[in-house]
RNA sequence: GGCGCUAUCGUCUAACGGUUAGGACAGAGCCCUCUCAAGGCUUAAAUAGGGGUUCGAUUCCCCUUAGCGCUACCA
């Protein structure tokens, strides 16, 4: 039975790097019939937030895809601790007593590896000194052999190898004696039986202590698999403090964004189906899937000061919008809109005027004219309207309307067309006008779509409006 | 510093060692047209540098350069 897990630490919130960790095993587990595990890796207490825990929620619950189990790490000390006094039971890990190294002197140039005299303390020592209530590190006790090499088989990267002699002994239990990340999160994936590591590229040395920590655990060794990283324009790491917030899921869920379409849009960073291929519904995504197609290098996601939103993410969502299902539209739009008496018109309003948005907040901004009993006139759109005659000819379009037996846009058309051509004008000075003063907007769709859209009391109302 | 990973248009990417190096976004132009989109067409734009191997390298190997990651009692 194949399981994943997706084990973000609550630090900060649910960053886009993270979020596409967690699609890419969403869509491996539901690719291959298996298990998503979401575990929250909460051991360092100093830097754990509820508000994160919270965020992370958020995020992770607007891309709407799910998870089957779920656990936190702070629940799960003793099994941690268990682990430590395995491997440590074993010979695998020593108890260092030296006293931790201040900061500024963790010079990364050193090549440290270990402490001295500890390694070799007497297992007698070692008890007794504990027994007293001396603070200690437990270390795992990398192998010194000349050769001895470590070795795993990445999905993405392939083959990885390194010597033993250029890995630390690295900590598995901290002084106050909980454990470091290194130890919970193999400890779990151990206990939790994840078959498939799927995870950012920042793991993957890491993951040669992790292969000394399965291997001291026994039991089955899981596949891993590296995510090139997101990274800024800039080439650095995508970080809040730097790059503000671009960095968070919710940025874009806030921008009107569908789940669905940023999703797509993540998946294309990093990944290819190979095929030209990138408007994608859930389902070809899950079918596509696969660690073939993930790169090895790193991605960047193409935003600026001015334009923050990455274009291309803001195209994908344009295609989604105007291609989904109607009826799963409507809900996402409706929120953001006063009640819509007519739900035929409403949803034939949506339809019109969804083939020229990208975000969903245009339905109540550039499209507010089409849903609210009040509107601005766009102050772009202001010339149309104040060609000469327009706004007389407009309103006496309204007075004509009034009297028609039968609103539809063919009879709208002809009306206007008919006034066009008694008063000696275009009939595109009418159309353009009358869209503006429909709408308040120059642009949008053909407008005897508009005519039907608005619905004939307001349209007459608003074409008799603009004579004052 | 050590170790590891990576390198195709501005960005995302495609190319069993043999292609005029393809697609998409963004840009420019044209068509369509009641506006704006959409759509169609056209255009500009890339194999980091140097060595090999080979009849032939974007592709395989080495070096250089650059970037990223790890090198914590963070994750």
């Amino acid at each position: 039975m194949l399981r994943v897990r997706f084990a973000p630490s609550p630090t900060g919130y649910l960053h886009i790097g993270s979020a596409r960790t967690f699609i890419f095993n969403w869509l491996y587990a539901r690719r291959h019939g298996g298990t998503v595990v979401l575990r929250l890796d909460d051991t360092d207490v100093e830097r754990n937030t509820q508000a994160s825990v919270d965020s992370i929620f958020d995020g992770l619950n607007w891309l709407n895809l799910g998870w089957d189990e779920f656990y936190r790490q702070s629940d799960r000390l003793a099994l941690h601790r268990a682990a430590a006094e395995t491997i440590l039971r074993k010979g695998l890990a020593y108890r260092d007593f030296t006293e931790a190294r201040a900061a500024e002197e963790s010079d990364v140039t050193s090549g440290w590896l270990f402490n001295p005299g500890m390694r070799e303390l007497t297992p007698e020592e070692s008890d007794r000194r504990a027994q007293d209530g001396e603070p200690f590190v437990l270390r795992y006790r990398v192998p010194r052999g000349e050769k001895h090499v470590v070795a795993f088989a990445d999905g993405v990267f392939g083959k990885q190898t390194k010597l033993a002699q250029d890995i630390e002994d690295f900590a598995l239990l901290r002084s106050n004696g909980m454990p470091t990340y290194h130890l919970a999160s193999c400890a779990d994936d151990v206990d939790l039986k994840i078959t498939q590591i799927i995870r950012g590229q920042d793991h993957l040395t890491n993951t040669f202590k992790h292969v000394l920590i399965f291997e001291a655990l026994g039991g089955d060794m899981p596949k891993f698999a590296h995510l090139p990283l997101l990274i800024a324009p800039d080439g650095a790491k995508l970080s809040k403090r730097k790059h503000g917030p671009v960095v968070s899921v919710t940025t874009y869920r806030d921008a009107g964004f569908l789940p669905h379409s940023y999703v797509n849009f993540l998946c294309l960073l990093g990944w290819s189906p190979k095929n030209d291929r990138e408007q994608m519904s859930r389902q070809e995504l899950i079918d596509a899937f696969g660690f073939e197609g993930i790169n090895r290098s790193n991605a960047v996601v193409n935003f600026s000061e001015e334009s923050p939103i990455d274009p291309k993410a803001q195209w994908l969502n344009g295609q989604h919008l105007r291609t989904m299902p109607l009826d799963e539209l409507l809900p996402l739009v409706a929120p953001s809109l006063p009640p819509q008496e007519d739900a035929e018109r409403f949803r034939f309003t949506v339809d019109a005027v969804r083939q020229r948005f990208t975000s969903l907040h245009d339905f109540a901004t550039r499209g507010r004219g089409y849903f609210f009993a009040d509107f601005e006139i766009d102050p772009s759109a202001l010339d149309k309207l104040n060609q000469p005659q327009a706004r007389v000819l407009l309103a006496q379009l309204g007075e004509r309307l009034e009297q028609i037996p039968e609103f539809s846009e063919a009879i709208c058309e002809a009306e206007l067309r008919k006034l066009a051509e008694e008063r000696g004008v275009k009939p595109g000075l009418l159309i353009n006008a009358s869209r503006v003063a429909l709408t308040g907007q120059a642009v949008g769709p053909s407008a005897f779509v508009v005519f039907s859209c608005v619905g004939r009391e307001r349209v007459i109302e608003r074409l008799k409006r603009v004579r004052a």
